[in-house]
DNA sequence: TCGTTTTTACGAAATTCTTCGTAGATCATT
DNA sequence: AATGATCTACGAAGAATTTCGTAAAAACGA
């Protein structure tokens, strides 16, 4: 599986949530934090094509990009490659760092412990 | 706070883990997964003193290198940056993956429980 | 002592990633 | 048709990171 650079995954983050886009308009989303020039943006996509980590349909002509990769599989190869290089494998120390300065909300603790339940349940059978 | 490099990272964890080291014993350890040269790992390091990433002892001529950042501040920079960028911020769908994939132990989960009931309890009061 | 090994220092090449300028095509407007 | 706006293609500059070669000092062994 291909790793993303920083830049690519900022690009990549856009087309997950807003779907399909064409260059301008995740040129004026990035632009929202930092200023970039339009081929910059553009550049930088047309590697992604390359890559194989967009597609893009060329039909009209200002082109629309999507994402080829899934969000779930970028987020388990970087959590997982956390997990090892700074964590030392431990996923609940990871979990225990994650959960421990307030980053989740009570429902969100809830689907947790629901999960773990779970786990538990499988893990007994 | 300052962000390491891959490599520097890679460094870091070896000294995190072996304790104070000298630049050879580094390589060597490194070595055991890919090859890089001696005066590779050395110059790094090097770099990695003049950041402040490390510090080192000059008393014996191999000098000997120790980390100078926490491990546990970099782990929760790296997490925060990967909840942000590849998690939406969602702190329980990182969660969630972490353990979805049968990562954690029985009694890791039982960790992880404590302290959801910890947080539980703090939240209500 | 003399050659070999180990070590640091340092510059610079090599590589990867990011940024942008320019040219040329297409389209819309007047 | 002429002008201006928008878009792609592409090369190349710039910046950050990684890699290594060479030189010089120190230590070691015969």
């Amino acid at each position: 599986m291909i790793k993303p650079t920083e830049s690519e995954l900022e690009i990549l983050n856009i087309l997950w949530s807003e779907g399909p886009c064409n260059v301008r308009m995740v040129n004026e989303i990035i632009n929202e934090q930092k200023e970039v020039g339009y081929t910059t943006t553009l550049k930088l996509m047309q590697i992604m094509t390359q890559k194989g980590l967009v597609e893009r349909d060329e039909s009209s002509r200002s082109h629309i990009y999507s994402a080829k990769i899934k969000a779930q599989d970028i987020q388990e190869q970087m959590l997982d490659k956390l997990l090892n290089t700074a964590f030392g494998g431990s996923a609940s120390k990871l979990v225990l760092s994650a959960l421990g300065s307030g980053k989740a909300s009570a429902g969100e603790l809830e689907e947790i412990k629901a999960l773990i339940q779970k786990l538990e349940q499988d893990g007994n059978q």
